[in-house]
DNA sequence: CAACAATTCTAATTCTTTTTAGAAACTAAC
DNA sequence: GTTAGTTTCTAAAAAGAATTAGAATTGTTG
């Protein structure tokens, strides 16, 4: 209670520079957009920062906590005796939920990712690794259950379905398609292709 | 060869352009930078062209034609008894290819995706339009063949194939792993997936 | 080699955006 | 209701880039 007018604004702040950096990328976003979405002035916002750069890896610093979070319970709830798959699938309802729909940080992160000052992209990258040692963990364990073949390269499949996650953010605009039925599909994808004829034999010929 | 000389220039700094807004984006890219890469000078620029706006619309006119090329004449130069999977696969490749290899102007394309100006954003996406399309004619030809399951969307598929392909952008570098067999990975997994059974019946229960 | 055109450079200029400084307004405690 | 502390505002300064103007250079052609 005793923060509470200050961190709210403090908090208003980064939701626009958010916004504003999901939007149109980091270097595009002028102080004075953030100010005017925060309902505040340029200036003001120095006495809650000390610079753009501040803001930015603060944005980016709890996009990726909030949606690991989420991810990390939302696995965590299910019950025990759930598939692996069923638990992948979660995940990536869990993911596409938080980037589609709730959370501008989080979104931010991924747009963010190719376009940040090198010094903040290297402190950043060492926090991603941990998310993406998260989802490592997820396929790991249903190889090893015999859910994924064992032939299966785990790292390009991590990275191929990030692929289709985060692509999601370019094309994805809510309405016909929900985010439940979006997971389902991409899960569905990753796990048994779309070929009609399941492989023959397990080595591809060619 | 009249043109020679100062076409030559032009190009140069084309070249530039295109790998320095593949490198940092737009907005965050400085006509200074474009110029130091191009051995030329700033203001000299302005000979070649109106401004740094229009240089970004002939990098991205440049990259979208290129790829879309490369990857009509690969596949155009396929037998025609190839399957409509190896058919995709090569196109798989010869996107690959250029955006983790080739050509700075078609990975600037991908990279600039969310961030260019408005007005310019709407002249290019018509464009992109066309070479989706392409894709799209693929993946029916290979529906309609039936190498893809009757009941697959394909046009989410083509938006997850997109994404595994062009968020290679973010983590792809060249040594271990050739882009073949890069391509070759994706494409198994589009189509077969990674799961260890082939789905029971096609109705999947929940 | 003289005249003209094409190309490039340097040095402003203008425009935009971040950052600072100090005054003003507000808040809470006494 | 005065004082000290916070928070916000306004207006200016500093910094950063794009763009322009005109001089200098280079190239071409008769």
């Amino acid at each position: 209670m005793a923060l509470s007018k200050s961190a709210a604004t403090r908090q208003r702040i980064l939701d626009a520079a958010a916004g504003a950096f999901r939007e149109k990328g980091y270097a595009a976003t002028r102080l004075v957009d953030i100010a005017a979405a925060a309902g505040t002035k340029a200036g003001s916002m120095y006495y809650h920062f000390d610079s753009k750069n501040q803001l930015l890896e603060e944005v980016l610093k709890r996009g990726l906590r909030r949606v690991s979070e989420a991810v990390r319970t939302r696995v965590a709830g299910l019950p025990p005796q759930a598939s692996h798959r069923a638990r992948l699938e979660a995940a990536i309802e869990a993911h596409l939920s938080f980037i589609l729909r709730y959370d501008d940080y989080a979104s931010a992160n991924i747009r963010l990712f190719g376009q940040m000052p090198a010094a903040i992209r290297r402190r950043h990258i060492r926090k991603h690794r941990v998310y993406a040692g998260f989802w490592r963990g997820l396929l790991e364990a249903a190889q090893t259950a015999g859910e994924i073949r064992g032939d299966v390269d785990l790292s390009l499949a991590r990275l191929s379905l990030f692929g289709m996650m985060n692509w999601s953010l370019e094309w994805y605009r809510p309405g016909r398609l929900g985010i439940a039925e979006l997971a389902a599909n991409m899960c569905g994808t990753l796990f048994d292709g779309i070929a009609l004829k399941p492989p023959a034999g397990s080595t591809s010929g060619r």
